[in-house]
DNA sequence: GGTGGGGATTTCATATTATGAAAATTCAGA
DNA sequence: TCTGAATTTTCATAATATGAAATCCCCACC
């Protein structure tokens, strides 16, 4: 592993929605790195477009990010393609809707939409969950053992009163899973959030992510969610349909 | 300059919409590097989840760039308050609409919208023109010395048949633009297209970047172009108002 | 207008670390 | 199973990132 470069990466990542303007000094406290070798990355990143120089001697990111992000063909397909399916979703059901992947153990968000009439749920684009608590990384996991592998080294743990913590049960619930062609999350999760998701796959039937709709747990229980699993299993055999070339 | 650094951002710039899928030895190749440092790099840019390993032993952008993308301020601004008025913009002349900052002496476009029944225009979040040949370029210019230096600095060069290559026909040009508040490009770029950019200003009445409305010289050419210039001027001065406490 | 202080830069010797040739491995296709 | 063309790993060496300290720069305060 090359360190300049993860070093890089870090104090890219140090900008977030919370600190969108960084001086070196802080860069080097959060990473704790010397300010001397903050400086010079940073500026070799100022040089590539990656940050940018404030007007003070603040940085911010800059438009290299933009760039690389528009050449993410994730993106593209799934803005492109499954953005009108999800929406459609959301118009009919309300609530939020996630695509999510498996990576490192945890599912990382892809696309959220939300309703603007709906309990806001703590969640955007490229932030991660535990995948054995949501709707979505059960889904991956039990479509995928390599996954359930990966997790379970990882360990299970408590994130909230319905987690499941034990492997069995865990790999009995994804049979249920695999029978059923959907997940459902009660409470599994920090949010107290009522979930359902579905599988995303190739062509060739390998999972390539997960679709979820969440909401409050009240919302969830009432008499149309046998309607609202079947919506989501459709849409979700739909968007396979259109980014099913893809394979991970 | 840290050049571990500088080969990571190379590398991740080689993937494109053309090329999104990379193998080793192509992006060694492309960069004139040898396989074993493109191949220590991109694993550490694996590492860090900037790039993902595809099935076969390929590379793709991975979700880091998603997630730093969500925290480019400038995006979220200019997608939360600008969208609406570009939008509103596009609705009612048609063409193409884009957002452009200065740097390095060329414009950097960070929000593209086009109407869906209009003439392609070859531009691109990320993408650049020399400032001097495009509407929104000539605007950054009026409104910055520093800016119009950097650009003589670098020279003038022919781009198409109207293209300013003269530095004191640019300043009487920029001139007449600071009086007016406005700019017009016709077909002094690469594209064929009639353009006017008007400034977004800081609070302070400093530039931040410019507004353009982008269509067919036969189209803008016609009688209600003045009413065009109002519309895209006035744009211009309510995204000033939204974004207006930026300062680069 | 001068002064002090809290940054950001720059410098430079040193130790760390990236480099690249070559060997080992993997994988797909014959 | 074999072959060839890729990737991945290894490792000695050269290159380069590192960080303490010195300098510079810009504000804020006198």
């Amino acid at each position: 592993m090359i360190g300049a470069v993860k070093k890089a990466c870090q104090i890219i990542s140090c900008f977030t929605n919370e600190t969108p303007i960084l001086g070196i000094g802080e860069i080097a406290a959060k990473l704790d790195m010397n300010v001397s070798t903050a400086h010079h990355l940073v500026s070799t990143l100022c040089n590539e477009g990656v940050l940018m120089k404030d007007n003070q001697k603040k940085y911010r990111l800059g438009w290299k990010v933009l760039e690389w992000n528009n050449h993410v063909m994730f993106q593209q397909d799934v803005y492109d393609k499954a953005m009108p399916l999800v929406k459609e979703l959301i118009h009919r059901f309300k609530g939020s809707v996630h695509i999510a992947m498996f990576d490192k153990g945890t599912v990382v968000f892809v696309l959220k939409v939300s309703s603007k009439d709906t309990t806001p749920i703590h969640t955007y684009v490229g932030s991660r969950k535990p995948a054995y608590a949501t709707s979505s990384g059960k889904v991956l996991l039990a479509y995928n053992p390599a996954y359930l592998q990966e997790t379970i080294e990882r360990g299970l743990s408590y994130q909230a009163p319905n987690t499941i913590t034990d492997i069995e049960q865990l790999k009995e619930e994804l049979k249920w899973i695999q029978r059923n062609g959907y997940s459902i999350s009660n409470n599994e999760n920090s949010d107290g959030m009522y979930g359902i998701a579905a599988p995303i796959l190739s062509y060739s039937k390998k999972i390539i992510a997960a679709i979820n709709l969440v909401g409050p747990v009240s919302y969830m229980q009432d008499s149309h969610r046998s309607m609202i699993i079947q919506s989501v299993k459709s849409t979700a055999q739909l968007i396979s349909k259109e980014l099913g070339y893809i394979e991970v």
